[in-house]
DNA sequence: ATACATTGTGGGTAGTTGTGGGTTATCTTC
DNA sequence: GAAGATAACCCACAACTACCCACAATGTAT
């Protein structure tokens, strides 16, 4: 098995259920290294969506984010963003991550949930929302879009 | 054998089956390098047909992924797009890959598929669709090859 | 020409995965 | 300390997938 580890790629479409619980797609825990201990940090997205990272990526992220400036303006909000909402959840036997109310407001969902692959981490998306998200930054961003798609698409 | 690894030519048509798996012309298969695993990576071209990478191939891409800070909303959808509807996939005991059904309408196929080896990733497409391509395409782009000789010699 | 290996295609079965819900533990609040 | 709410744990089961075997058609070697 060459894969690389804590890599996620691909969308899968998967239902919350009423307890606020929603599924991890078995290719992403299969991913998931050893060392994470089966557990997840979640936290709110840049955009309205959820982010998951895997424990010790979000270790990295942490000690980053110790380096970063705070005179920055930029530097304190995302800090501040990212770390305030963060919590830590292990899989339950059955695969699951349960979501609070709060981060489930957040990022708008309802029963539906689009789960994403980001490479280095893992989004939630209620689909509708995406699919607003989806036009809008293809009418505005196409030519930039074209630029890094020269750099990465063989 | 002298034909470089990871390397693809020719085309062939085979069927696609109830399952929606596909068989991989044998050649192709014996180009794939070891370090793949056996393994291709499943992803929606830029035109209506399927894409499919050496695993090695595509961790390239995905390294370059990994650079792009998510700070950049441009950065996140474009990675978000190019991730979203990539699946890694190994070939059976018989040589096939399956195809899901989300890309399978995404390129409209059926049963008759064409597989083209395109250098360093491979094509499917859906025969009638192709050609109805071919024909637009050759209207269009006879000026634009005049473009390309001064890059490519043939 | 015959025997043997490879290739493309089909289908059955056992195990995995996604989803729901019930029961027990833990935490809050009065 | 009791009552109620919240979270963790367990079991159940339908749907799906990966894995296995089968076989005809084609290609290759003797």
């Amino acid at each position: 098995m060459t894969l690389n580890k804590n890599t996620f790629v691909g969308e899968y479409s998967y239902m919350l259920d009423a307890k606020g619980r929603i599924n991890i797609p078995s290719k992403f825990r299969s991913s998931l290294s050893k060392d994470n201990d089966q557990s997840l940090v979640i936290t709110r997205g840049m955009d309205k969506c959820v982010w998951l990272y895997p424990l010790i990526i979000w270790q990295t992220i942490e000690n980053e984010l110790r380096k970063l400036s705070s005179l920055s303006g930029i530097n304190r909000s995302f800090t501040r963003n990212t770390v305030r909402y963060a919590s830590i959840a292990q899989l339950d036997k059955q695969g699951r991550i349960a979501l609070n109310q709060n981060i489930i407001n957040f990022a708008n969902l309802t029963k539906k949930a689009l789960i994403i692959g980001m490479v280095n981490k893992i989004e939630i998306w209620d689909p509708e929302y995406l699919a607003t998200v989806d036009k809008k930054s293809q009418k505005i961003d196409s030519s930039k879009f074209d630029e890094l798609a020269d750099k990465i698409i063989l």
